[in-house]
RNA sequence: GGGGAGGUUCCCGAGCGGUCAAAGGGGGCAGACUGUAAAUCUGUUGGCUACGCCUUCGAAGGUUCGAAUCCUUCUCUCCCCA
């Protein structure tokens, strides 16, 4: 089998394949091209959207042109596929600053700069499509019968499903037409959820084209808890540290399930595969030191080396791993004046983003999450001071894990 | 267009004139136990100038001493028929 593609095994990216023996072949044979949409219908890239920003990576590394499609164009209508409700609609100016921000945050994985790897939007071709000759030339291949028993619509039938969403298919089908007349592009991959959008985009190159081009989805990760992966208390989690500070982000990965550490090493870093076995293997607290690595490596990928040093140094001064450098636990200014007023415990967690309410502190304290300089708070009335400071800050904490640095100025 | 069912606190989902800031579950947060794990157990889960006050039950009015609960209009969703 194609080294390429071997990778992609090894590492668990692949779930689903319209003819994996065909894709070896095209791999070995030269340079493939191949394509993943993203929609924007965020400001941001998520968890969700790592492993096909992986698997684009470790094709891409292996000579394979990348293109990433940002689908500026469908995200008008919005995907049914693994959605119980219809999408909101967003606006074109919400959905054109949406697609601008994907681009940066996709070009962490890929390369643009160089004529391996395109970045387009699907919406040069598809803001202009015309009703008519749309229906003549691409309707006509797809039938409704065909339709109706995908998983996708089959629930969506239960629940409601409007037209416009029905028509996604037929569009993002499109997509991987223009793209083969256009670029040659021989292979679209995506999430599992996408499997039937990716099928009937295939059939209707075929169709037309009398091509043979290619889908591969990847399995949609799950964490062994069963939760969703990606998800934090405080919704998704984003690569965009406005959204999701890098302390944060880091802490994510260091904080997963013992069972998922090789699995998400595999998926989510670029570590060889034998040293991930390794890292794999270890047992109790040795465990620990596989986390360290992930949650290193994968932020290193996201928000640089610098950012990196400065969560991994962060969370040992934070856990007792002897460093010092707390620079990465989230952190905001406060006057002198104010401490050496004395503040109010409750007062002084709801500044921060520790507590969004004097009600959440005030529980807070009540049951002996509280810490201020190593103190332990338990008295709602009591005053924090100067006596508090400790190297010009005051280092809070909620609970064993939440961080965060009131720095005096 | 006609008929029916509904919109409840982060989510699901009870409540159907006062005892409702609103059952239960999920999720979240905190505590115990630990390895910054999992599982488990316990507490907690609208806001505040806190034994009281304010804002919430699709929106706006109305009835009533008193409404999430009754009436009117509006609005959105789903289902059946066309």
């Amino acid at each position: 089998m194609n080294e390429a593609l071997k990778v992609l095994q090894e590492r668990g990216f692949v779930k689903q394949c319209t003819d994996l023996d065909l894709l070896s072949r095209k791999l070995d044979e030269g340079v493939v091209t191949f394509y993943c949409g993203f929609d924007p219908t965020g400001p941001s890239l998520h968890a969700g959207h790592l492993v096909p920003l992986f698997a684009m990576a470790h094709l891409n590394r292996a000579g394979h042109r990348a293109i990433a499609l940002v689908g500026g164009g469908t995200a008008r209508i919005g995907d049914p596929s693994g959605k119980t409700e219809m999408r909101k609609i967003l606006s074109y100016d919400d959905i054109k600053s949406n697609a601008e921000k994907l681009k940066k945050q996709i070009a962490k994985f890929i390369d643009f700069e160089n004529n391996n790897a395109l970045l387009l939007d699907n919406a040069e071709w598809l803001a202009d499509l015309n009703y008519i000759d749309f229906l003549r030339d691409i309707g006509r291949h797809f039938s409704v019968n065909r339709m109706l028993g995908f998983e996708a619509y089959k629930q969506r039938l239960e629940k409601g499903l409007s037209f416009i969403e029905f028509n996604y298919q037929l569009l993002q089908s499109y997509d991987f037409l223009v793209l083969n007349q256009r670029y040659g592009c021989e292979m679209q991959i995506g999430g599992d959820d996408q499997w039937g959008n990716i099928v009937a985009g295939a059939d209707l190159t075929r169709r037309i084209e009398s091509k043979e081009v290619i889908g591969l989805t990847f399995p949609l990760v799950t964490r062994s808890d069963g939760k969703k992966m990606g998800k934090t208390e405080k919704g998704a989690l984003f690569m965009n540290p406005e959204m999701t500070p890098v302390f944060d982000f880091f802490q994510y990965w260091r904080n997963v399930a013992d069972a998922d550490v090789e699995k998400f090493l595999c998926l989510y870093t670029f570590l060889p595969i034998e040293e991930i076995r390794e890292l794999g293997s270890l047992q109790d607290q040795e465990i620990n030191r596989a986390k360290e690595v992930l949650a290193y490596e994968i932020t290193k990928i996201i928000h640089g080396k610098e950012e990196a040093d400065k969560a991994l140094d962060a969370a040992k001064a934070a856990f007792g791993g002897g460093s010092e450098d707390k620079s990465a636990i989230p952190s905001s200014e406060i006057a002198v004046s104010e401490i050496e007023k004395g503040i109010n415990v409750l007062d002084l967690y709801a500044m921060t983003s520790l507590c969004s309410s004097k009600g959440e502190a005030r529980r807070l304290v009540t049951q002996g999450g509280a810490t201020v300089d190593e103190k332990k708070i338990t008295d709602i009335d009591a005053v924090v001071d100067s006596s508090y400071v400790t190297d010009g800050e005051i280092l809070m904490k909620a609970g064993k894990k939440r961080l965060f640095r009131l720095i005096v100025k």
